[in-house]
DNA sequence: TTAAGTGCAAATTATTTGCAGTAAG
DNA sequence: CTTACTGCAAATAATTTGCACTTAA
């Protein structure tokens, strides 16, 4: 593979990052403006997971050389969030992640780095959980694996 | 039981809680300051575990008539914490909660009030646990259960 | 006496909001 | 066109910090 055919490539994956971005909105119909777009496809361009924070996330397109502010990235994560399309983690008080996947599952928490990646879902098996208190239903159940380096 | 006897009793509550919560603090080689004594015996001064926020927890020192700076309240909140008294728990971004009950265990979260309570943890069984990455050791496993009221 | 602890106000950090301009349907 | 969206700067909320003063040991 030249350098040449490289770049080809990335502009390939570009532009399917980006209709795939589009299209992920399109799913929660949801305008597919100029920064939207840019950061569906940041979010969902290659169909893996990811998990950001809004400075990441804002790190990321500025060095994409798009821009589009810092309120906007969070307006933006929190409509996702809104419509469905990504969820809100809360680790360390600090900061709050969010999640491409939508689906309740465990996370790593790493102490060190303060990064959080997604844990494998069929390794975590919870057999008997606290009943929820009369007047109340369990809304979800949150479990974050804090991994210290050693 | 009288009126009479029962400010007698909380006279006497509020001595025994102070000691325990001076006791406390020795246990953990703490100065008992004023400050600390009046916080540590509101926070286990009957024996009960307790969850608390800074403002909380400020609010509850004043209502006693003790005065005591919010500054403090992190201050000492955080030097709990760092001896091994009290445990800190995050849950929903914008707060920290700290636990008086500093075994790992199970907690319930209520989406409506923001409040934080224990799960009972013999009602909580996790047979299996995704291992931690290599290089990596699991430092705590975090269980928030959130309750919405239905 | 002396290092640890405290209080205040100012600083920081993460996030939200008001509002005037811009662009998608 | 017209309503949703965006950008900026200012506002807010939770928490931390610098520093002079106080107090437990």
């Amino acid at each position: 593979m030249t350098k040449q055919a490289s770049v080809q490539t990335d502009n390939h994956d570009s532009d399917r990052a980006q209709q795939r971005g589009s299209e992920w909105l399109a799913t929660a119909g949801l305008r597919p403006t100029r920064q939207r777009v840019a950061l569906a496809s940041l979010l969902v361009g290659d169909g893996e997971h990811r998990h950001v924070t809004a400075e990441s996330l804002y790190a990321a397109v500025h060095d994409n050389g798009e821009r589009v502010s810092l309120a906007t990235v969070y307006n933006t994560l929190r409509a996702f969030c809104e419509v469905g399309l990504m969820h809100e983690i809360t680790v360390d008080g600090t900061k709050s992640y969010f999640d491409t996947n939508t689906h309740d599952h465990p996370h790593f928490f790493w102490e060190d780095s303060g990064t959080l990646t997604d844990a494998p879902s069929e390794e975590l098996e919870i057999v008997r959980i606290p009943k929820a208190p009369d007047g109340a239903e369990i809304a979800s159940v949150d479990v974050v694996i804090r991994l210290r380096r050693k």
